[in-house]
DNA sequence: CTTGATCTTGCCCTTGGGGCAAGGCTGCAC
DNA sequence: GTGCAGCCTTGCCCCAAGGGCAAGATCAAG
């Protein structure tokens, strides 16, 4: 006969643990000896080990008692989901582990696959990391806000980087960020973003324009968290040149 | 910017562990709206989605912010040092789930291989579900309290299920248990049984036999649990044929 | 204007034990 | 026999990581 001690031991556990089993009524209290010790036999040993059994495979103690004093049938029944649910655990373990991996890279851990790519493809063309990341927090909270419009958007985006012309607009604007909101080397670039903007699509020809919120559409603009004087200066000039006759121009996507 | 809900949403967390993080000082709070509501940006998502892939992968919360806030060198440290953990973790998850297979056969659960081998050959023999459970009983008890001397009593008590008198002995064992202590045919099956301790080894030809306590070598007879006036009285008849000279003879491996 | 969903803070509840206190046993050494 | 270390007993509070509910403010839509 063991002491809760050695039973402990041999199942892998805590004497406390034990007594938490005998607590809820899972294991069944044994005999004492003539000083009060619990004394535990084979039987014991079998139903403890069944229990942590369950428990370790993740079983809530509450529904332990249910799964062992089943009749066969539910028993087995019980088992198969029980089993199907640890496999599902362990299925989720192995992507979280795999996530792991990119926890240095926030836009792999935050946006789906077809802006992940478009960020492998900014980070090629070597901007400064400030506009990067300004374009990335503009997709991560643009895909927060409106994940199906945002990745919408994508292809069309990611085809304008193999447009060099384009490229070499995002370059200019790059370079633009700290000038003086009157230098004149803004007007070319304010040209060349033109001439772009004039053979892009508009989002105003995405199909449920009209359910797109003005904020998603600024978001996707790419200014997010960037106050350049020489930026809001490009955007009146570019206006002035898409729209001249109006002064509130439906923004083109890929602006900028 | 996002409300507190759609930020939860987004990361596939609710918002009570959200105000959680923030109460734990790992998600720093945010800017509040005019009504007082809290309003989150593209940082807040990164920030809390790398706390959520941290969480999810079993990190404590409390070592969370080290995690994320070491330098480069560290940082690759602590995610390698996790992505080990969880390793471990799902390996031992895997093996409980094998464990779960096995949960209706307890001398499985409970038992070395030497012993489950030794349970399964003596299931074919076919005794009586009573007496196989007292075998098993045995082997468990013992296995507890004295898993080495158990593990090297094994290999011998193995051999001898290949031994034909003795399984006729066992079998004559089995059907005795509920017969008179005066059945006449008891006398021939303690003959039987003492033919057979002649040739056995002695419990007393272990090495280290004296640091075997008396209770785990009365286990090893195999007599746990089963009340029987008749086994009684054989005990009785074989310690006669066995030492006519003493009274408190050596207990055989193997007696039965 | 109402209604239902969402936000705010604050508080207690849960699971599966861990840890400590204060006292009683036990077994071994001296 | 006397110590003393190590085990056992009960009872109590504590922990992580939120869940749930209350009571009130706010928002969005019909």
């Amino acid at each position: 006969m063991l002491t809760i001690g050695q039973l402990a031991a041999h199942a892998g556990v805590t004497a406390k643990a034990i007594r938490v089993y005998h607590a809820k009524g899972i294991l069944p209290e044994p005999e004492r000896d003539a000083s009060g010790y619990r004394r535990y036999g084979a039987q014991a040993i079998i139903d403890l080990t069944r229990i942590v059994t369950l428990a370790q495979a993740g079983v809530p103690l509450a529904r332990i008692p249910g799964t062992l004093d089943a009749d066969a049938d539910r028993f087995g029944q019980e088992i198969a989901q029980i089993e199907s649910e640890l496999r599902t655990r362990i299925r989720e373990l192995e992507q979280r582990r795999a996530r792991l991996r990119h926890l240095d890279q926030p836009h792999r851990l935050c946006l789906p696959p077809e802006a992940i790519e478009y960020m492998e493809r900014v980070r090629v063309i070597g901007l400064s990391e400030r506009h990067e990341h300004a374009i990335r927090d503009g997709f991560i909270l643009s895909y927060a806000l409106a994940p199906d419009i945002t990745r919408i958007i994508l292809p069309a985006r990611t085809a304008l980087l193999d447009d060099t012309e384009y490229v070499a607009v995002l370059r200019a604007y790059d370079d633009a960020i700290e000038w003086a909101p009157d230098d004149p080397r803004l007007e070319k670039i304010a040209d060349a973003a033109a001439r772009i903007a004039e053979r892009m699509t508009m989002v105003s020809d995405l199909p449920d324009f009209d359910q797109v919120s003005p904020e998603t559409i600024d978001l996707l603009s790419g200014h997010v968290g960037i106050e350049s004087a020489a930026w809001d200066r490009l955007d009146e000039l570019l206006h002035e040149r898409l729209v001249p006759g109006r002064d509130a121009p439906t923004t083109a996507i890929g602006e900028m």
